[in-house]
DNA sequence: CCAGTAAATTAGAATCGTTCTAAAATATTG
DNA sequence: CAATATTTTAGAACGATTCTAATTTACTGG
């Protein structure tokens, strides 16, 4: 994808989510989804935006991950109690949790079957179902 | 179950841990294990001792609680970035989380079925597969 | 039972991720 | 272009948690 693609794509999802198409919103989006599938923190991608010489606060990062996220641009995933972390893939899906580095790798969700859940608590009814393989490594 | 009874279960527990059982810890295991099981926070359970009378600092509940984690007494849910939420029930099984509330519920794990997971990232293996099913109010 | 020691508790400070505030900058609308 | 609404920002504030260093408590061997 070339620039002037990327630019018009980063325009279009912010048009479609209704937020102002402004410098530090193209930016970032244009970080986080102009390849394939990413996991960011609000830290990680503030200090991706400063490598790539955008000129963008951390309050800003926050906000944008917080509008993306509720225009369903992006996806939150909760993973250890410390940090956020953001998923561009939107689609259902689950996650690999690599305790030691922290990481997340998708698991397609056409591959886990859930089955045998219980109806949910009176008066209440089923959002989402998250799936948080925890892994770690193993020596040899 | 009497106090007599609950004393010394409180007791046992705490050196099959290798704790010294002090007087926090005694009534710390007494309110989290005296009942059926529980959800609770590092702040609730503080409350909680504090309204039983019991003079604990807060920095020794929040050790108590990881002590406790540790020997396999507890369980750590994750289930939002602000706080963390200890489970009594430390056997398989997963969680409803009814977010308006931010309440824990139990899935008791014979009835849910995983199937057709991948295998895991190479060089690691899987440690704990948590499912946290989403739920929120619906009116009427 | 006591002295010596190791471990636990504590208040308060420090830390860390995140949110808030209020002012300045920017985008949109007419 | 002016008027208005939204966004960005630095820095303060916040809340959950951890750390620090001093005090207290539990355990051990005599």
């Amino acid at each position: 994808m070339n620039d002037h693609r990327r630019y018009a794509r980063a325009i279009e999802l912010l048009r479609a989510a209704k937020l102002r198409p402004t410098r530090q919103r193209m930016a970032l989006a244009r970080l986080l989804f102009a390849t394939g599938h990413r996991h960011v923190t609000a830290e990680t991608l503030h200090d991706e935006a400063l490598a790539a010489h955008v000129r963008v606060s951390l309050a800003t990062v926050y906000n944008a991950l917080h509008r993306f996220t509720a225009a369903g641009l992006l996806r939150e995933v909760v993973v250890d109690g410390q940090r956020s972390c953001f998923d561009t893939n939107t689609t259902d899906h689950q996650h690999f949790f690599i305790e030691e580095e922290g990481q997340l790798q998708d698991i397609p969700a056409a591959s886990v079957q859930i089955t045998g859940l219980p109806a949910p608590p009176p008066g209440t009814s089923i959002r989402r179902v998250d799936v948080i393989v925890r892994v770690a490594k193993v020596s040899g």
